[in-house]
DNA sequence: GGAACCCTTGCACACGGTTGCAAATAGAGA
DNA sequence: TCTCTATTTGCAACCGTGTGCAAGGGTTCC
């Protein structure tokens, strides 16, 4: 019964409303020069077929899609996961729609995405992981394709990059943990050595270099949960026991407290502190209140489509990076009170 | 310097090979007649060029355009996001892409999002929340545009509804309590009143009726972490309090429990049993050990795709509704261990 | 050598839109 | 009523691809 395919065409309008194929083309194009009257019967006409504009055949003729593509691994995850949702929405305001490329197999397969965005010409791809080689990089931008890396601390030029002030954040850390009186800092990665995680690492160990403290780093698997967890069992075994830990993300910091409560039997925040990175749902949980820097994901997406949303020649005007300001969300892993915020914290929680 | 749009064309392919356009077509048309030679030489020049197939023309003459339409709300929820991540991967191993549409703004949406899909002349769309009234359903499906239902338990012809067995599950719930010794039953629920939701509570307490115990039932907000706690405050504080509390979700089940602990001082399992739903990754950490129900995500994804993959003769010769085990999740917030597994989930386990 | 056959190739049309250009129509002013 | 102008309309070409059809070329078999 479903005989497949059968979509209305404007020529089906057309014939409806009794004028011609272009009148159609032309009532669903917002400048375009139509009466009032026929653009109401092409309207009517419309409704009753139940016709929609063929966006895969207007792109084909405009040479533009309306097609951003997000591609990134780890979608499942709670960061990643609010950034899908903070993008698709952000293109669908922007008046397009998002289109998720999954590169989860491999990380060759950010080539393969990217490949993919070609083949849909999509007008721009935004990366949340992994990193293309430039070649591919090279490729989509001679084909006029918008680049966006979000978190890539990479020195390609073309792309808009769009970073945290993850050193600053690291720093600011340092100081809460030296108020808390700590000096046996520690810090907890992962093994995925991507740009902002290695970012916060170094941040961290050159604030505590400033005063003359040493850091002990452990490395251990990808950014997860259950990392989190072998890491505390690395770090609180070993002989001089840290009393902070900096941990590199939320999804390990809550796996560290986890193991440091209910395996080592230690009270956070008085025999240890901790912080983390990315502020996701999870750490304003009860069981964890964790003290973290906020990913200004709503921030990050405007950005991207308000560059997006630039023509090409502005693009290139404009700084080709932004780095936005990771807020310290202070809740009750880390002994003391919240510090004074800084003046641009301040301003920015007043509008 | 980035002029914009300068895609490469297949003529211009054609003619660096020294071969008419429809050898480049060809070329790139699994099944087509070319000999190997040209095909060779097609590719070569297709690679020096830079060249990509454009998947809108190619659509547009094939009447099929390798989009997916992942249509929902709060994707940023755990359960939603591995929902988009399965699916994402199924439709890549399909050889088709996904569009995510994000119904976050109103219910009324979902409308807007299947129009959408139909401007992209989607292959299918699959709809994870929210449901689409029976005129803008029966409009993609004339227009040969396939629909799956996910935990949507509408009546309508057409689509292929993919469920759980949620009412299954609510009695083996109250199989667990009994053995656990639980009489003064809970269930804990939102106000969203989806099917699913709504199955799950009938199920409870119908299983309940059937032994003759009342089941004191609560609903507030949208399914949350904070409407657990919210659930919690009031079932907690009534005059006789419950022993075991079914809720209705993961989410809400873990804002239960933090608040029963924290708020309450409650053990559990041991002053009060609790069970969720959906298995999500937080349920198996060790700051809640929920015994849950877990969502077979990726059997769900196959269950789909399989469907889609079918002609449409096929498709309207089988039945258009599975409904899947929502396999037991033993873990340590119901007193006692796990009853043997039912033979469907042993041999699952097996293979 | 000629006929029958198969594989490969190019032509031309279709898919469903958009848009420049010229014709037609409506409206205004004398 | 006639002319001039501004708006609306239709024609036709184009976007980049797939494919039926017929023609070309090579091989095999008699």
């Amino acid at each position: 019964m479903p005989s497949p395919r059968k979509f209305v065409s404007a020529r089906e309008v057309a014939e409806r409303a009794g004028v011609s194929r272009s009148a159609v083309s032309r009532a669903f194009t917002p400048g375009a020069s139509v009466s009032e009257d026929t653009r109401r019967r092409v309207l009517d006409a419309a409704n009753e077929l139940g016709y929609h504009v063929n966006h895969l055949a207007r792109g084909l003729s405009l040479k533009e899609s309306g097609i951003v593509c997000l591609v990134g691994s780890e979608l499942g995850t709670p960061y990643r996961a609010s950034l899908v949702k903070a993008m698709t929405q952000a293109a669908q305001d922007a008046g397009k729609v998002a289109m998720v490329i999954n590169t989860d197999r491999s990380d060759a397969s950010v080539g393969a995405a990217l490949r993919q965005a070609l083949h849909y010409r999509a007008d721009a791809s935004i990366i949340l992981s992994g990193l293309p080689d430039k070649s591919i990089t090279r490729l989509c931008l001679e084909n006029g394709q918008r680049i966006v890396l979000i978190n890539r601390d990479d020195d390609q030029e073309g792309p808009l990059r769009i970073n945290l002030q993850d050193d600053e954040a690291a720093r600011r850390a340092l100081i809460a943990f030296l108020r808390a009186g700590c000096r046996r800092l520690a810090f907890a990665n992962s093994e995925a050595g991507t740009p902002s995680l290695m970012a916060r690492e170094r941040g961290f160990l050159a604030a505590a270099g400033t005063i003359g403290l040493t850091v002990t780093v452990e490395r251990f698997g990808p950014s997860i949960y259950d990392s989190g967890r072998e890491l505390a069992r690395r770090l609180l075994t070993a002989p001089e026991r840290p009393d902070a830990v900096f941990c590199a993300t939320d999804l390990i910091a809550c796996g560290f407290l986890d193991t440091a409560r209910h395996e080592f039997g230690l009270a956070v925040p008085e025999d240890l502190c901790v912080t983390g990175f990315d502020d996701i749902e999870q750490a304003g949980w009860s069981s964890y209140s964790l003290t973290t820097f906020a990913q200004p994901v709503s921030d990050i997406a405007r950005e991207a489509f308000a560059w997006l949303r630039l023509t090409p020649e502005e693009a290139t005007r404009r700084p080709a990076a932004v780095a936005l300001e990771a807020r310290m969300v202070w809740r009750r892993t880390v002994r003391g009170s919240a510090p004074a915020p800084s003046p641009a914290a301040r301003s920015a929680a007043e509008s």
